[in-house]
DNA sequence: TAAGAACGTGCGTTATAATGAACAAAAGAT
DNA sequence: ATCTTTTGTTCATTATAACGCACGTTCTTA
């Protein structure tokens, strides 16, 4: 369903429905029943829309399942995950700063 | 505009509009309205039944913006952030512990 | 802990996508 | 040449895409 990878990409990339909304120009309520499925059937302007500021191709949007994440590397990390790494980026923290991170709680559990 | 492009494909496989309309089961006035412009945001369900009779992708009919790709540094997952990211979930690092680091780091951040 | 903002959802309304006739013009047949 | 069938169009109607606003909840900021 076309819910599904609008609100993967969405998340994706650390928007809020109501920021996508309004960056492409359409109405939130709509966009909640769309990623919800309540609505399957937009047109191609709303697609367009939302696309241009998800930036992906429309493909990505319409694609059936099957060949959109086979082997995908971003596919691989799941979704809480994704909503992190975007947070991360956005705050601000440096990659040695995430680094220092990673050796100490690889050092922590070597101590049990 | 996407009405020249379904006549163009229809046409050079010698369909009529009433027989693509019948095949893709849609109603042969709002095809004829599409053809020439005078409806232009079709559903996607609309036209992905009159590709899958015309035979082509769906970018075929679409394809007036596909150049419309600039991938945006901020909002698109960094490269190297997603190698640091798969060794993290790969180490055994929760999310809880990563999400105290990033509470954490943002705090730090404001006390500047 | 209270106030305020931002989040997503529910709902009534509007705009328009999409339909099913019935129609005139053109093509094809007898 | 008239009759028949097929073509694409017009028009009224129905279905639903898309919207704006208000509401309850969940984060923030003080």
């Amino acid at each position: 369903m076309i819910g599904a990878r609008v609100r993967q990409f969405r998340t994706a990339r650390g928007l809020t429905m109501s920021e996508l909304a309004d960056r492409a120009g359409v109405a939130k309520s709509y966009l909640s029943a769309i990623e919800r499925d309540l609505q399957t059937n937009p047109s191609i302007q709303f697609i367009e829309k939302i696309a241009n500021v998800l930036d992906v191709d429309i493909n990505a949007l319409l694609k059936d399942e099957a060949a959109t994440n086979s082997s995908d590397e971003t596919a691989a990390l799941d979704e809480e995950w994704q909503k992190l790494i975007a947070e991360a980026m956005e705050s601000g923290v440096s990659k040695e700063e995430f680094k220092d991170f990673l050796e100490y709680n690889k050092w922590k559990l070597k101590q049990k």
